[in-house]
DNA sequence: TTAATATATGAAAGGATATTCATATATACA
DNA sequence: TGTATATATGAATATCCTTTCATATATTAA
């Protein structure tokens, strides 16, 4: 789908569209990204259904956090967590197309 | 968009996709990626636009062709690249309507 | 063939980053 | 209160990765 001009996208956007991609980019948080799109989830049910710890996976929370990729209501002292938007849900959908293809 | 079952994505899949979004993740390659959404292009001309060594470029664009994120069609010593499919625009688009929110 | 141009490639170094471990905070319960 | 549970956080290390530099390959022109 070539555009007939130049994307108007600066500098300062284009960083963070990659640290957005970045984010997806490492196996853990994509995995729990994943997971997500499934439903929401606590910190230790992801840590306990994908095998790793739940300080790596609240760390991992946090980067999607700071993405706007993951957002998270409390309840108690747990936190439930789910996919921020339906645009993360769609990039997760058109990248699996793709890889699939 | 939360799904009623979980989502059916293997290990190598999920791998797969998550070098994927890496590949997009790191700004060289994204720029590159958003520079070719306009059309097809040489890599010095990738260069020159980016300010990057053709050496960096020609780099940037084999990781991103291994991952069929991009394509090429040579002509004479000159190899012209563009987007691979209508799956890298989408996901380039709707990243940046993500990170414009 | 020789020179020039365009691109690709391998190795190495420097910088970025994910996980672990220890600890901190916050909430619930007794 | 004090204890237990859930989650978060900081520092450190070990690993990964991007760029550079030198060189190689390929194509065109002379």
């Amino acid at each position: 789908m070539p555009l007939s001009t130049p994307p108007a996208v600066d500098q300062k956007e284009t960083l963070r569209l990659a640290r957005t991609f970045a984010a997806l980019g490492d196996p853990t948080r994509l995995k729990i990204a994943l997971t997500l799109a499934t439903g929401e989830m606590r910190v230790q049910g992801l840590a306990d259904l994908l095998g790793i710890s739940p300080s790596a996976v609240s760390h991992a929370l946090r980067r999607l956090k700071d993405l706007a990729l993951v957002r998270h209501r409390a309840d108690g002292q747990n936190r439930w967590y789910s996919l921020d938007d339906g645009h993360v849900a769609a990039i997760l959908q058109t990248g699996l197309e793709h890889v699939r293809e």
